[in-house]
DNA sequence: TTGAAAGCGCTAACAG
DNA sequence: CTGTTAGCGCTTTCAA
């Protein structure tokens, strides 16, 4: 068991002073060629690495990311993060994962944890808890002190600082509009409670597009979900009490459920009903019959996040306007759905 | 924008030495009650925060641990990162996420780079490419420097380190026993190829299991894949070229992937086919007909894992003896499996 | 009860 | 070309 090697062990074992020495190990031009070649081959024998904890303290900066999102069990997230980690890195940065479990306590404990110097700066998507309570007082301090913040997915406008967002009232418009063009008349709408910011934004985009065909919105046709746990029920609810020929759902889960569902009391996919469902995932692919979905691309919008934050603390940004980027959503067309003539 | 308050700043604001200031913000009790007061006032109002930085350089000790895994769009590695999250946390602990992406070099690299001082230990499942070039020297230099190393799923029996793992033959073994239990003779095994350990280890209990009942071995019903892209093409040729009536898969997606082609050729399951799959995710449940399947009990194993590892870290481990635990699988039956009269 | 000083490992300004 | 020194923010002797 041989510790790590450290710069004054080095200089003492040398008899070369530290700084000649951690400079030789830099290949510091200043320093002879010789004394550099003899260092080196010294480092490398003991397998010398700069300790990063010391530089992050003498350079002010750690090179590591902290990302705080609210669940990882979400194929959604577990893109993005891929997509962070991609840039990440290859850009020389460690990424600091916490979750939140969709609770605000959590969030606010998370961030102020890994502020006090762990971290260069921050990649979050809000709880469910944060959006419900709507109070932002973490992020604003943590945009006080000076820390870059880039918000993705779940953002919020109160907050002025780079975003990384889907247009989700635009593609659940897109996908609505899909399913009446395809001939579905009366389209029922599996949605979150309205807090959560992209369960608002989705079900906007259904009404537009009903609006726009000049169809009724009919409230008895849209369900929205507070938990997970009990989504069967509400769904089985929505069976019972009307009729309808096509489901957009604000993610794949819920679609998933209800074509389940639909099966079960013998209606035929997509003749009877025809599905859409939001976040393209390995649920969508995989189900039967397979799911039509908008793709959001979480790697994409990973990479992108990470992208706009490293630019920011390296400084290839204007420091005082913030963007927001907009990834193209994209419909997958699979089984699900009628085909347009 | 404030930047964080240092001690040397509250020192000089309020005119005390920095070494007092230190200690009564910790409230030490050999400070006067009334500088402990007055320091303690100033810190809240100023929202001081220790730098961890600092704190992890004079203590030689980080309070992060480091995980490695190969991919995080994989349910099971998600939930067990959820479980290391949990444990981790709630003992004070930062989880930092690496992805090898199934590559021996990227897992080389990553672990290069948190050796050095960015955490207190790690947590590693090992990428395909490690088990296939059997180099485990990066697995060793850590072990050598002192850094307690916890091996999870992917593990292997040369390192000398705790470990967590599944009793992955056992649960095949019971899986392929229920299976002929239902009435399946003729049972098609849909693995992964050899050097991946989990996938060797359940090819075994397949076999066990057949060897017990006297079944003889037939190698045509076994496939192995290696890229998960074409398996579709590989269990196509295997539903050509063979008759079976079960199916045990050493993922739940090849077994979900292997569903929806029996289906297609019109095969009804489970009276036809039967399927069995290992990892029980969001797929099994979902899937149509619902996937009876091997439950990993992933967070848990991400629990014990991270337990073992701090445990180790705070020296409530005995220093040389190193622990293997193994977690209990449970069958989870579900559609896709006859049921035992 | 308080404070000065050393030191964690490293970098960099400045002197020699 | 090499070395001395200071300092990043904190804790911890040890001395006053």
């Amino acid at each position: 068991m041989k510790k790590l090697v450290t710069l004054k062990q080095i200089s003492k074992e040398l008899d070369i002073s530290i700084s000649t020495v951690s400079k030789a190990i830099r290949n510091h031009k200043e320093i002879s060629l010789d004394t550099r070649k003899k260092v080196q081959a010294f480092a490398k024998l003991h397998n010398y690495r700069p300790n990063s904890i010391a530089v992050s303290l003498k350079n002010q900066r750690t090179k590591n990311i902290g990302v705080i999102i609210p669940e990882i069990v979400h194929h959604f997230f577990t893109t993005v993060i891929e997509g962070i980690e991609k840039v990440a890195n290859s850009r020389g940065y460690n990424v600091i994962v916490c979750l939140s479990s969709e609770s605000f306590e959590k969030e606010v404990v998370n961030m102020q944890t890994l502020v006090n110097g762990s971290i260069d700066g921050f990649l979050v998507s809000l709880s469910k808890g944060t959006q419900a309570k709507k109070d932002y007082h973490h992020l604003n301090e943590v945009m006080d002190q000076g820390m870059p913040l880039v918000m993705f997915d779940r953002v919020v406008d109160d907050i002025d600082c780079d975003k990384t967002i889907v247009d989700d009232t635009q593609a659940a418009f897109e996908a609505v509009s899909f399913l009446l063009e395809t001939g579905c008349r009366k389209i029922a709408l599996i949605t979150t409670v309205d807090y959560v910011s992209v369960g608002k934004l989705r079900t906007e985009g259904y009404e537009k597009a009903l609006q726009k065909q000049g169809i009724p919105i009919e409230p008895n046709l849209t369900i929205k979900i507070e938990d997970i746990e009990n989504c069967e029920i509400l769904i089985n609810q929505l069976f019972d009490s009307q009729h309808f020929d096509g489901v957009f759902a604000v993610n794949e889960y819920f679609a998933v459920v209800a074509m389940k569902i639909a099966q079960k009391r013998g209606f035929k996919i997509p003749d009877d009903i025809s599905f859409i469902g939001f976040t393209d995932g390995i649920l969508s692919k995989c189900a039967t019959p397979s799911l039509s979905s908008i793709a959001q691309h979480g790697t994409e919008m990973g990479e992108i996040s990470a992208k706009m934050l490293i630019d920011r603390l390296e400084e290839k940004e204007d420091e005082f306007t913030h963007l927001t980027q907009i990834i193209k959503t994209t419909l997958v067309e699979r089984e699900s759905t009628k085909r347009l003539s």
